[in-house]
DNA sequence: AGCTCAATTTAGAATAGTTCTAATTATCAC
DNA sequence: GTGATAATTAGAACTATTCTAAATTGAGCT
């Protein structure tokens, strides 16, 4: 996909909530389907600053924000580290290597959700699940 | 169960991480077990204070950290809220309500953790699993 | 093109939750 | 009892984030 039909999406995304598209949220929402390792506002702040170099750290935040508002990206939290922001919107899990800090998504096979919430008793309606596991990855040696 | 049983209990847990049983580890294993409504750090401090007026924040801080590392406690967050402790130990899940706050524990059908830890691809070690709903809950009008 | 007005961005102050520091107090082994 | 170690304490410091108020931008109208 193309960095122009990326900016499509989003323009498209931001007008159906009644928000304009602006340079900060085009370059932030690029600068995470750029690089998917789960960038914390601070990480993103610094890779936006060498196309935008006057952008604020508070801009940063806010278009975060308005992009997870509008469904375009995740945020993710482990314990109280600083939130994580993920531009995957298929169904996924996160997996939390606790050696190297590193996320990674896990895809979840197509009922797993489904499954999951049914085993909540009667008078709880969930909204949203998220699975997190933590341990350690080892990526296989090729 | 008796709270000296608890104490008890405890005692054995912290003597097994090499420990001490001490009465603010003691009065906040008990704050914990007494209302189990996953009370953050300062929540416990207030009810901790009733019997121990001189106790400070560092101590609640530094026995929840201690009762965690020794597998009587769990910590759970949500979002980037304060830190939640709840001593319920057997497999369960948490479902946040976002209209009151409230955390309510949800037991978990014996394998449901192996089976969605088999979805994990080779290569991915995990610890532990987590799994958060977030919604309303609607109590059953009886 | 110029005007208006709301949306957006900005810098810096403020906040919340937690951790750190250094000093004091309690407890264990001898 | 004495010395060493563990635990507690008060308050300072820290981190991630949100708030505030002012400046800038841009879309729609004329």
């Amino acid at each position: 996909m193309s960095s122009t039909e990326n900016s499509d999406a989003l323009s498209q995304r931001l007008a159906d909530s009644g928000l304009r598209s602006t340079p900060q949220r085009e370059v932030i929402y690029n600068v995470l389907l750029d690089k998917r390792d789960h960038p914390t506002a601070d990480e993103v702040y610094v890779r936006v600053k060498s196309e935008l170099p006057t952008i604020s750290l508070a801009t940063v935040y806010n278009c975060l924000e308005t992009l997870v508002h509008c469904d375009l990206v995740r945020a993710v939290n482990f314990e109280r580290g600083p939130t994580r922001y993920c531009p995957n919107l298929r169904p996924h899990a996160h997996f939390h290597d606790e050696q190297t800090g590193k996320t990674h998504d896990i895809d979840l096979p197509e009922n797993l959700l489904d499954e999951v919430t049914s085993i909540l008793p009667r008078g709880y309606d969930a909204k949203s699940v998220e699975i997190i596991f933590r341990g350690k990855a080892t990526p296989p040696t090729s």
